[in-house]
DNA sequence: AACAAAATAGTAATGATTACTAATTTAATC
DNA sequence: GATTAAATTAGTAATCATTACTATTTTGTT
């Protein structure tokens, strides 16, 4: 029950240290896999659920259907680029009102919100005027 | 490219009219079958897709991973419980002021933004309790 | 009724993720 | 440093939601 360490949950946490742009289970398996070239798909995907649960990285929904993880887990936001597909961050503070905004007609327990922003990223809105 | 009538499309878009509990495909599937037990489970997903495309239906990510559907079309928030996974409409306005908050320190273009609350729902907090 | 386009049922394929198992690695003890 | 039990891994198979494919059926038009 207690935790070992592993070479390969090590490489995978400076591996979303290291990075800014959310990458999913395969693109660090992909990443990883340049070191350890013999790394399982398997390893990365229980790692990372693993740092998860222990509140070392964050896993984060895009809308996209599939997970992206951040190495950063001090909260905030994304944004997601629905041209190319990037995630990147948001500099902005919490809106945790809206959950009493939503907590006004409601009888259940508003606990928090996933949210997430959509659009162009500044590449994408540029190259949209050409 | 014409669209034709189809009873099956028609009970999907009549099953999704007479519930509020933003069912998922399977559980739209499981539900129709009792009317056409033969109706296949790709004819669900293609009509639903064809339905949320022509806007006469909306597809809802609530963070389970699972695509849900609501024939309501109206613009409106989502709540999931995660306890129980039940999914329920919200009575808030549209809070697009976040986009302009999301929008200050970003250079590219916020579009829109994806947002389900979370918590218990009413049952489920009362059960909390005991 | 006859025909072409659209839609279907049934099945196979895909892609992300999880589960399983035998072999390897870690960490603690001698 | 050898021994040993628990933790972790690689590799593979299985699962689950969803999409793709194809022969057959249904629809709408002449």
């Amino acid at each position: 029950m207690a935790l070992n360490y592993s070479r390969q949950r090590e490489a995978i946490k400076t591996c979303l240290m290291g990075r800014k742009d959310h990458p999913t289970a395969d693109m660090v398996y992909m990443s990883i896999k340049q070191e350890y070239p013999n790394i399982s798909l398997g390893t990365v995907y229980r790692n990372l659920q693993l740092l998860t649960d222990l509140g070392q990285i964050q896993k984060i929904k895009v809308g996209d259907g599939i997970d992206h993880y951040d190495g950063d887990v001090s909260p905030h936001y994304h944004f997601y680029c629905t041209k190319c597909h990037s995630v990147l961050d948001l500099e902005m503070d919490r809106v945790d009102m809206i959950n009493d905004i939503a907590s006004r007609n409601f009888d259940g327990q508003i606990q928090g919100h996933i949210l997430c922003f959509t659009g162009l990223c500044g590449e994408c809105a540029k190259a949209e005027l050409s």
